[in-house]
DNA sequence: TCTACTCTCGAACGGTGTTCCTGTCAACAC
DNA sequence: GTGTTGACAGGAACACCGTTCGAGAGTAGA
C-alpha cells in the first residue's frame, strides 16, 4: 500500500530515512502520455519559478502545466505548503558540501552561502517558501550538518558554530529575498516607476530635506554596491566576529 | 483639490517632505460615526495585524471593521501593497533613535535593532511587508540616517556603516519573519502537530541516522537558545566584525 | 470474472485583491 | 436660495486563489 501524502509529509517531518520505496504504480494513469507524480509535479514547479516568479506558482498554474485540473494535484501533495517544503528540500539537496578543511573554513563557509544565495536567485522569490520551512526534513538539515562539519573543523566553539549557522541561513535567504523583489521591480511592471537608476537615487537623497544630514553626505556609500558586494562583506563581517570569538 | 491616493503615494516614494496639508474635508461623510481616512484604515489594519496576525490582514477585513465595503478602501489607498508601506513607515516612526555617543555606539546600535524586533514581533508577520517596502519613504530613511550617525560617531568607516546597516536590517527583518511564523506554529493549528518541543526536537536529532554525525552529537547546542540569545548573539557577532574592521 | 483499490478530475465553496458605476452629500458660485 | 461641482461611500461584479467532494476510470490480485 502506497502512503498518502499525509503520510509522505509526517515521515518527512519526522526526520525519517530518505529511502523512498519507489511506490510502484497501481492505478491508471489514464490516457497521460506522463503520470503525475510527486517529482513531476516538483519539477514543474520548478519551471514555473524559474520562469515567472514564485508568485506565479499556484496550484492551478502546476496544474494547467501538466494539462489537468487542480484537484488532481492533491493525490501527490497534501498542501501549497507542502509543494514548498518539497522545492526548498530539493534545492537544498542540490548544494555541493565540501569536506571540511580547516585551513580553509572561512572559504568553504562562503562557498555554501554563495551556492544557496544562487539558487535561491535561480528562482526569484523562492527564499519566501525557505523562510516557513524551516529545519523541517533532512535535506536542509544536511546543510545544517555539512556547515557544522566546517565550522567546527575551523576551531569555531560549538555553540557559536550552531548559532552562526542559524545567522548565516536567515541572512542568505533575507538577501536572496530582496534580491529577488529588486530585481522583479526593475524588470519594471508600470507603476512600479518609481524603482530608479542609482543616480537618479542619488540625486534624490542630495536634494533631501533638512534631519537627513549623513544620509546626505554618504549617498555614494549607501547606494554603493553593484553584484554581491554587499553580500560578500556581510559575511566577511560575520565570519570574522566569528573568527574573533573562537580565538580572544 | 486633495491628491489622489496614486499622487500621494507618488509623493511618498519621491522621498518629498513630510509635511501633510492636513487635506480639509469636502465631501461627504455620510452619517458615519468616524470619517474613512488614511490614518483610520492604518490605525485599524494596526489593530487587526495585532490581535490576529499579518495573514489576517485584508482589505475586506479592514473594510468590516470600519462597517464598509471593500471598495471605500481605494478611494485613500492605491492598493494593498500601499497599505503595507503605511504600516512599515509608521511602525518605523515609532522607533525612537539616540543621540549619539561615542563612547556606547554598539550599545546604540543593539538598542535600536531591539526596538526594531520588539516592533515587529508585535505586530505578528509585518516583516514580511517590510522586505518589498524597502528604503520607500521618509520614515524608514530617517532610522538609516540615525543608525548612521551612531555607526559613524563610533568610528566605523562610511562604506562599512552604510552596508552594515543594510546587513543589520536584512537580519533583524528575517529574525522577526521567523520568529512570527515559529509562534504562530507554536499557537498550535490542528495538523501543524509536528512542530515540538526542544527535548521532542533533540531526541529526534539523537535519533538520525548514520551520515548526520555533528548534529547528532551538538543537538543540544543547535537547539539551544531561548528568548533572543540568537538575536543577542548574532548581533554581537556583526558588530564584532565591523568593530575589527574600522581599526586593524 | 469479480472485487478492491488507487488515481483522475469536473464542479463547486469560500476566500482574496481590485474595478466599475451609481448614489449621496458638503461646499462653493451666483 | 438655488444650482453646480466634485469628492466620497458602497453594492455588485470579475478574475483569481487554495481546497474539498464525489463520481468515474482503470489496474492488480482472488
Amino acid at each position: 500500500m502506497s502512503p498518502t501524502p499525509q503520510q509522505r509529509r509526517a515521515e518527512r517531518h519526522r526526520l525519517g530515512s530518505g529511502a523512498k520505496p519507489a511506490a510502484n504504480r497501481r492505478g491508471p494513469s489514464g490516457g497521460r502520455k506522463r503520470p503525475i507524480t510527486v517529482d513531476a509535479i516538483v519539477d514543474t514547479a520548478f519551471a514555473i519559478v524559474e520562469n515567472e516568479g514564485y508568485e506565479a506558482l499556484t496550484m492551478r498554474r502546476v496544474a494547467t502545466a501538466l494539462e489537468t485540473g487542480p484537484s488532481s494535484l492533491y493525490a501527490h501533495v497534501v498542501n501549497k505548503q507542502d509543494l514548498d517544503e518539497l522545492l526548498i528540500g530539493r534545492l537544498c539537496a542540490e548544494i555541493e558540501l565540501p569536506e571540511p578543511d580547516p585551513a580553509n573554513w572561512r572559504g568553504q563557509i562562503i562557498d555554501v552561502c554563495a551556492q544557496l544565495r544562487d539558487q535561491y536567485l535561480r528562482y526569484p522569490g523562492i527564499s519566501r517558501a525557505a523562510f516557513a520551512a524551516g529545519l523541517s526534513n533532512l535535506d536542509t538539515l544536511r546543510l545544517t550538518e555539512g556547515m557544522l562539519a566546517v565550522l567546527l573543523a575551523g576551531g569555531v566553539a560549538p555553540q557559536d558554530a550552531a548559532w552562526a549557522i542559524d545567522s548565516l541561513s536567515l541572512y542568505v535567504n533575507a538577501y536572496s529575498l530582496e534580491a529577488s523583489l529588486a530585481r522583479r521591480r526593475a524588470a519594471g511592471d508600470a507603476d512600479d516607476a518609481w524603482v530608479v537608476s542609482r543616480d537618479e537615487l542619488m540625486r534624490r537623497f542630495a536634494a533631501l530635506p533638512d534631519g537627513y544630514p549623513q544620509t546626505r553626505r554618504y549617498a555614494a556609500e549607501i547606494t554603493a554596491g553593484g553584484g554581491h558586494d554587499r553580500f560578500d562583506f556581510t559575511l566577511g563581517v560575520m565570519l570574522d566576529g566569528l573568527a574573533a570569538r573562537s580565538r580572544p
